[in-house]
DNA sequence: ATATTCCTGACTAATTTAATCAGGAATAAC
DNA sequence: GTTATTCCTGATTAAATTAGTCAGGAATAT
């Protein structure tokens, strides 16, 4: 049950682009560099956030990313659910239909366990947005110092 | 964020079990070939099962395992966590300082999101004991037929 | 005795994930 | 229009994890 470190850079990327929402465009490496994430590795994260929409990229010289709406209206959901697929404990909750994984065996009454989980998990991640986390950074550092 | 079969497994054998606690010990194989299980890689499960104090087993003809304990007082979240450890999204969750992935970047304002969804994860899975699994199947073949 | 059933570590195979490589295309600055 | 910068994108390799098997042993009921 763990995030990949695809969706774990991923997400601290959106976060980094979400402090800086209005200081135009940020070049990859910035972030790479900041966030100590493969610069290579990176690029192909970025790269699915793109095509899923949530940033827009700028090219040659003074380019880079920035997201594609207010930090308010990104949410954490999408952004997992953009690098890692949809959220599912156990494959077979794919389906509508239950064919794949209960003809054989009774084994399905726990299906519905891994469906409340997911049901569970996906609440909570589409109820974070990027804004949320930029906010609680702010407060923690009014609270307690800044560290670096 | 995939369980790993290893659970996925693990719950269903235990379900197994549950449905069948007032019948004496139930051998491994029987299980296995009910559910489709590998046998020897169930094996492998109900022995983390039986080091976590959640089966009983007994050895020799009509030996078997069975529940250490009655049905509503196991829950889904002490036998994933037998099978997978602890449940956290991203591995510095463990570590109560935040020294191993706070240090040098700011990307830690995102830790909370994993936090939340850790906790929100546990209290779903602690809250579903081995007896609801039980009783939801029993509803369902009421309602709907059963299957095989 | 013997058949049955659990015990347990070591091992192998398969899959997934992380990361790198490579070459290209667009664009701003000069 | 040349150059440096930055994103684009598929392919490939390397590392780690997971799934599953092997092998031999120990306990116990009949």
């Amino acid at each position: 049950m763990k995030l990949s470190a695809r969706g774990h850079y991923g997400l601290i990327a959106m976060a980094y682009l979400a402090q800086r929402e209005d200081e135009g465009t940020v070049p990859l490496k910035t972030i790479a560099m900041a966030e100590q994430i493969p610069d290579q590795f990176l690029e192909q994260i970025l790269f699915s956030m793109r095509k899923a929409g949530l940033v827009t990229a700028t090219r040659g010289p003074r380019g880079g990313y920035k997201l594609s709406r207010p930090s308010d209206q990104i949410k954490v959901g999408e952004i997992i659910n953009a690098l890692e697929g949809a959220i599912a404990p156990v494959d077979c909750l794919h389906s509508d239909t239950d064919q794949d994984c209960c003809v054989k065996t009774e084994s399905c009454t726990t299906k519905f366990v891994w469906e409340k989980l997911r049901d569970t998990m996906v609440d909570v991640l589409d109820n974070i947005s990027l804004r949320d986390i930029v906010e609680r950074g702010n407060t923690l550092i009014g609270e307690l110092g800044v560290k670096s």
